[in-house]
DNA sequence: AGCACGCCGACT
DNA sequence: GTCGGCGTGCTC
């Protein structure tokens, strides 16, 4: 009999980083298993936290301190598997990052409790605790005054008042109200006969029940209401007289209703190397090798197609999926090709659902009912069981690292849980991130490589224009004359345009043209950004906000403007330049709301507007068979960033981009204005050349010495005083480097690039390395030496996007 | 993260 | 002399 409990408690600290052992109630002994959720006193006081179970045991822990007792336990089954408490363990050890925070990250967010602490009224009421409870016996800390809690906290000594600690479980399940019958048909006929001929609805409710006796099974109730007369009213009376049962049935909330019913989607025939591919991921899989594959492969070369039927096969073989594809991604036209061959099997996580949709979704995988998970980053944690595959869409794409706590990859995580499955890896990508090309040049990974497009059509025709030359023309600095011609040619034709507005390292700020003025954050170093949906200055990294000046605060000049380009300026712009045009905008403003991404595109696809003018978010995962031509406003603004891949993202974007135009019969045109035509990730993208930018990219890195020759880490320190982060990071740096070998590089310590962020100031440094034995060793021990004390925080980030 | 304990300065 | 500031250390 188990009697002891390890568990992790909700505590984000390095210090309270490890199991904690507790005594477990006599009727949970039998029940309660690792990966549960529990109450637990913690700390002095009441206070009360979550936790997870790790472990239980029979033998009492080796502590000399008294045990405490878990206060309740949460759930009736397991929430993390073993697979997923060991993945947590891993993934904190892996990103220098807390067990608790790792778990939660694993779960839909609702599984994390959230806390209240009250104040309780304990004796009779007194004039002078009436003056601050009213006609309350109970409020909550977060409402207080400092001084009224100080005179509560006098109150609770003398034993008047006492403190509370809840914790709200706020996974819930949605229930529906359904009338189950209780007696047979010839009961409720019977019945019938003893109730007055007036009672209209309670001779209605008992045809009703007469007729849906036999089957037994309990009735939702909005059908009842949507076919009959009848309302809870007359329910209710029938439960008084024991005709029926109301009951609540569990139910999910599905965002996709409408898409279930989506046509079933037959097999496509495969071209040769589609049909190579799919057998090469299906014989590792019916093999039970947790291969790597890179398939490579041109836009339109039916990556997906392959993708579905290596999903068919390990359904097929009695095993599950995974999916996973980039939040931009994750469009309904995607959702809709997956659920459109494997129908009901498939659950959708990502971001856009709401809280709740997103726990249903999550416990209909949990318990066996999707057999396909298709989602964004954090749905690699979906808890499928017997995965048979994982699909990582898009491989390159940064929306795959979370740049927050815990920092992992996905791609870290997919491997690891195809280790733990033995079940093969697909990364599918037009332009592969270098890291994953040079892994499978290795022969790490096994390279697929798809050259031709599954339609046979030509890839679009890419014409670069120099903006140099075409701002000497004319006034515009958004638009070239041969992209305006163009766009007015497909208004004329009733074909459709795509128009990106490249806004990396970018934005609006407003500058006084006076003085030269820039409007900045208070807290954080850097202007502000301009936001005409609110009419504000907002700072991006803090969110401080404030109105948009009307005269300079420098030197009260009122020549004070936005500079710039946003898509609401070139919209504008383009308005005036092309009148008959009808515009849709996308960028973060237009499709903040729920579902106005999904909106905007079926706008779109209905031929309701001739021009789609979007930032990034439009490069990715449209197919539109109309847009024959794509401009690309400012192919370079990312080029000119002091960032190692500024290069390979361009590039990317460019790739990516240039595979909206002429997806279907019709030929598609690429224009992209640069003030850097010579540039080679221009030149490449131009030609749909990966493997030209793979090596000379590579050339590049290799004699700078950057990824993928080399790991990389990124050390952070900040603190409120400069002169304190940057004595933290230079003794960092003296405490790593001797554990380091000669072939490791440090870069810097140096101030961040914004150094200022939030009030606070950061200096970071960068270990470059590719092998280095004690690196993890001497970085988790200066995690746990420097736990946040003397106000300096400091972080770890393992293989950072960028260093800037 | 909270919370208590403990050691120094400014008050009833 | 005590109240309370926050620096330090612990939470099964």
């Amino acid at each position: 009999m188990v009697q002891f409990a390890q568990v992790i408690v909700d505590v984000p600290s390095l210090q309270t980083n490890r199991p904690y052992d507790y005594v477990i109630p006599a009727v949970w002994q039998a029940q309660l298993q690792p990966g549960m959720r529990v109450v637990v006193p913690f700390g002095k006081g009441q206070r009360q936290v979550q936790g997870f179970v790790v472990g239980t045991t029979a033998a009492p822990p080796d502590y000399n301190g008294e045990l405490k007792t878990i206060a309740a336990v949460l759930d009736l089954q397991p929430v993390l598997n073993p697979e997923l408490l060991a993945l947590a363990k891993w993934l904190a050890q892996w990103t220098f990052a807390f067990q608790i925070s790792c778990m939660q990250t694993m779960l839909p967010s609702v599984m994390k409790a959230s806390y209240s602490k009250k104040v309780r009224l304990t004796g009779a009421a007194t004039v002078a605790t009436t003056a601050i409870f009213h006609d309350q016996t109970e409020l909550d800390f977060a409402d207080l005054a400092p001084e009224v809690i100080k005179q509560l906290l006098k109150w609770q000594q003398q034993h008047l008042v006492e403190v509370v600690y809840e914790v709200h479980d706020r996974a819930k399940v949605k229930t529906l109200k359904a009338v189950q019958p209780l007696l047979t048909a010839a009961d409720y006929t019977a019945a019938a006969a003893k109730v007055p001929a007036n009672a209209k609805r309670q001779h209605e409710l008992l045809a009703f029940l007469a007729a849906h006796a036999a089957a037994k099974a309990p009735i939702p109730m909005h059908e009842i209401t949507a076919t009959t007369e009848l309302t809870l009213a007359p329910v209710h009376a029938g439960v008084a007289k024991g005709w029926l049962r109301l009951v609540d049935l569990e139910t999910y909330r599905d965002p996709y209703a409408e898409l279930a019913s989506a046509p079933r989607t037959q097999p496509l025939t495969l071209t040769a190397e589609q049909a190579t591919a799919v057998q090469q991921i299906t014989a590792a899989g019916e093999q039970k090798r947790d291969q790597v594959f890179l398939v490579e492969g041109v836009t339109g070369s039916g990556k997906t197609e392959i993708y579905l039927q290596a999903i068919q096969a390990a359904i097929t073989a009695g095993r599950t999926a995974l999916m996973l594809v980039p939040e931009i991604g994750l469009t309904p036209q995607m959702v809709a090709r997956v659920r459109g061959r494997f129908g009901e099997h498939v659950a959708v996580l990502h971001s856009g659902l709401s809280t709740g949709e997103r726990y249903d979704e999550w416990r209909r995988i949990e318990r066996g009912e999707a057999q396909v998970v298709v989602g964004a980053r954090s749905a690699i944690f979906a808890p499928l069981q017997h995965i048979g595959l994982i699909i990582m869409d898009e491989e390159h794409e940064s929306s795959y690292k979370q740049d927050e706590m815990p920092r992992y990859h996905a791609r870290d995580v997919a491997l690891w849980r195809a280790k733990y499955h033995h079940c093969p890896v697909v990364l599918g990508s037009a332009t592969p991130s270098l890291e994953s090309r040079a892994r499978a040049q290795k022969g790490v990974y096994q390279l697929i490589r798809l050259k031709e497009r599954a339609n046979h059509q030509p890839l679009p025709e890419v014409t670069v224009v120099d903006m140099k030359n075409e701002l000497k023309k004319t006034k515009e600095d958004n638009f070239s004359s041969l992209l305006l011609q163009e766009l007015r040619k497909r208004v004329l034709h009733q074909e459709q345009s795509v128009l990106m507005l490249n806004r990396r390292g970018f934005s609006s700020f407003v500058m006084c043209r006076d003085c030269g003025f820039v409007l900045q954050c208070p807290n954080c170093d850097i202007s502000l950004t301009l936001h005409m949906d609110t009419h504000s200055m907002k700072c991006h990294y803090c969110g401080h906000e404030e109105a948009i000046p009307q005269v300079c605060p420098n030197c009260q000049s009122r020549k004070i403007r936005y500079y710039g380009t946003g898509t609401q300026k070139v919209e504008t712009e383009l308005h005036t330049l092309l009148p008959e045009a009808r515009i849709l905008r996308m960028d973060v403003d237009t499709t903040r709301r729920k579902g106005a991404h999904g909106k905007l595109l079926r706008q779109f696809g209905n031929h309701e507007a001739d021009i789609l003018l979007g930032t990034q978010m439009i490069a990715k995962g449209l197919d539109f068979p109309d847009v024959t031509l794509v401009g690309v406003l400012n192919a370079d603004t990312a080029l000119g960033l002091p960032d190692f891949r500024a290069s390979e993202r361009t590039f990317q974007l460019l790739t990516q981009v240039s595979g909206r135009a002429g997806r279907a019969e019709k030929k598609g045109e690429v224009i992209v204005q640069t003030y850097n035509p010579e540039h080679y990730a221009i030149r490449l993208a131009r030609h749909h050349d990966y493997e030209g930018f793979y090596k000379r990219e590579m050339t590049l890195r290799h004699q700078t010495g950057y990824p993928p020759y080399y790991y990389t880490i990124l050390v952070t320190a900040s603190h409120e005083e400069e002169n304190e982060a940057a004595k933290k990071i230079f003794q960092l740096m003296t405490q790593i480097k001797p554990a380091l070998s000669k072939q490791a590089i440090l870069l810097g310590p140096t101030p961040r690039a914004i150094a200022r962020v939030n009030k606070r100031y950061y200096y970071q440094m960068v270990i470059k390395y590719k092998r280095e034995p004690h690196l993890q060793q001497v970085l988790t021990q200066i995690m746990q030496e420097n736990q946040a004390r003397h106000g300096i925080q400091i972080s770890i980030d393992r293989e950072p996007l960028s260093f800037i």
